[in-house]
RNA sequence: GGAGGGAUGACUGAGCGGCCGAAAGUGCUCGCCUGCUAAGCGAGUAGGGGGUGUGAAGCCCCCUCGAGGGUUCAAAUCCCUCUCCCUCCGCCA
């Protein structure tokens, strides 16, 4: 949810949200709806502060004065019910538009679309494809059974079989065990929330169509835990001292992928359900641009720790989510493709989902929304999947990256038979 | 799933139709006092919205006692629905 003061008084927020693309139109209807809805906050009030001090003056009188005074205090009632009614009218009305705005981007994030993204630096260098690329090489190693998984739920899903599934283990301990050290809460949080939990993360309405949802409950399976982490300090109003407040999230992660027909169907690079290690600060609004530099540092850490070749982009204005004010992303490079991919994302929210959760921390004599950020530590499959590139080697062994060794208990896998 | 009890400010906890945005305590802030610390003394201390200010302060008004509705001139207090927590029974990994 956008600050719709700001809207009004400042410029500079107002750009940052046509640097995104917004339907024509749509800021100049929230504001001329704000106007409407203020109008009648004023004349609402106004009403309710007669009733009030009527009937204040009623507790005050003579029981015998008090028939008539109730008589006339009664005669407010109906004006006021209907002023409350045009001003429910109103509010919704905003509330409506207001959701459909989304959070403005920041100043520093590039111009442009999806592509314009700015490499910031790139760690590492392309490399050949190996023999088999990462679908056929877990294949052949017995690690991905996607054939039964598509008797059982469908396409894009998988079995993640043998020691694939001990290296996802593997890889969950040891990214798991970097962010604890880095002060991170480890969290195992629930999947299924509800709709206000959706919306107060900054998911709802925009992200609908990308949501499962189960309707006998009324719950919805999240994409990312850093749904079920923001909503951690709902409604808190936190000490400055405890920020920034920081978690680590463990859980499995469920998208529609809608729109994705035909696109990236080999292996698991897409499927509707995989498992993440994700990374979600609260962060004193002061200090988020140096919380997010930190978030990216430690992505940078885990990719790098794997061994695999990456680059760091700076995601442009247009491409940025509803929620997000600034977005880097890590690409590694893919071999069998030629290309970078993305596999880690990590994301400035600034205030924009502090003010739909109402989490605030007091700061002075005044409470100001905090910031949030998230940013992918490890998503299981998908960097699984980089690494069944980058590890194989020309014999079909797969030499295990040296930090999970010591998870896994091997140094290699050989290929079966 | 069945039967009860509960939800009050940063926290503990009183209030059970008007004098309650709310006692008391804790915490926090400021001042005093004290070699330092602890203790003590005094004062202050909810959030949000609208308006008016030099869009600082201040001032005025409105809303909020889990959420939403209702009764009433008037609701933290009465009624209904929902959510969550606790106790007991049942079921269960």
């Amino acid at each position: 949810m956008i600050d719709l003061r700001r809207l009004r008084d400042d410029p500079a927020y107002r750009q940052g949200i046509e640097r995104k693309r917004v339907r024509p139109g749509l800021l100049e209807e929230l504001t001329a709806a704000d106007d409407e809805r203020r109008r009648l906050v004023a004349e609402v009030d106004g009403l309710r502060a007669r009733q009030n001090a009527a009937s204040r003056e009623i507790g005050r009188a003579d029981p015998q004065d008090r028939p008539a005074r109730i008589a006339a205090a009664a005669a407010l009632k109906e004006e006021l019910a209907a002023a409350e009614a045009r001003l429910a009218a109103a509010a919704a009305r905003v509330r409506a538009l207001a959701l459909e705005v989304p959070n403005p981007a920041d100043p520093a994030a590039p111009a442009g679309g999806e592509d314009d993204a700015v490499t910031l630096r790139t760690c590492g260098e392309p490399v050949a494809p190996p023999p088999l690329d990462h679908a056929a090489y877990a294949e052949r190693m017995g690690w991905v059974d996607v054939a039964h998984a598509a008797e059982a739920s469908g396409s894009r899903f998988a079995y993640l079989m043998r020691d694939a599934a001990l290296l996802e283990l593997a890889l969950v301990a040891w990214v798991t065990g970097v962010l604890v050290a880095e002060g991170f809460v480890p969290t195992v949080p629930p999947v299924l929330v509800r709709e206000r939990t959706m919306e107060e993360a900054g998911f709802f309405p925009t992200d609908r169509h990308q949501v499962y949802a189960i309707p006998d409950d009324d719950l919805y399976l999240v994409g990312t835990s850093e749904i079920p982490l923001s909503a951690l300090h709902r409604g808190e109003i936190l000490d400055e001292a405890a920020l920034p407040c920081r978690y680590a999230g463990f859980s499995s992660c469920f998208r529609r992928e809608a729109g994705t027909y035909g696109t990236d169907t080999r292996g698991i690079f897409r499927v509707h359900q995989f498992d993440k290690v994700e990374m979600f600060s609260f962060s004193h609004p002061d200090a988020s641009d140096a919380e997010h530099e930190r978030l990216l540092a430690i992505q940078e850490r885990i990719v790098g720790g794997l061994g695999l070749p990456y680059r760091v982009v700076d995601i442009a204005a247009g491409d940025l989510g509803a929620a997000a004010a600034r977005k880097f992303d890590v690409e590694v490079w893919l071999p069998s493709e030629g290309r970078w991919r993305e596999l880690t994302s990590c994301s400035n929210y600034r205030d924009f989902s502090a003010r739909r959760l109402g989490t605030r921390v007091r700061a002075g004599g005044a409470t100001r929304l905090v910031h949030t950020l998230n940013g992918t530590a490890c998503a299981v499959g998908r960097t699984l999947l980089f690494c069944f590139e980058h590890c194989q080697q020309p014999d079909g062994t797969f030499v295990v990256p040296e930090v999970l060794r010591p998870h896994l208990g091997r140094d290699t896998v050989g290929p079966p038979g």
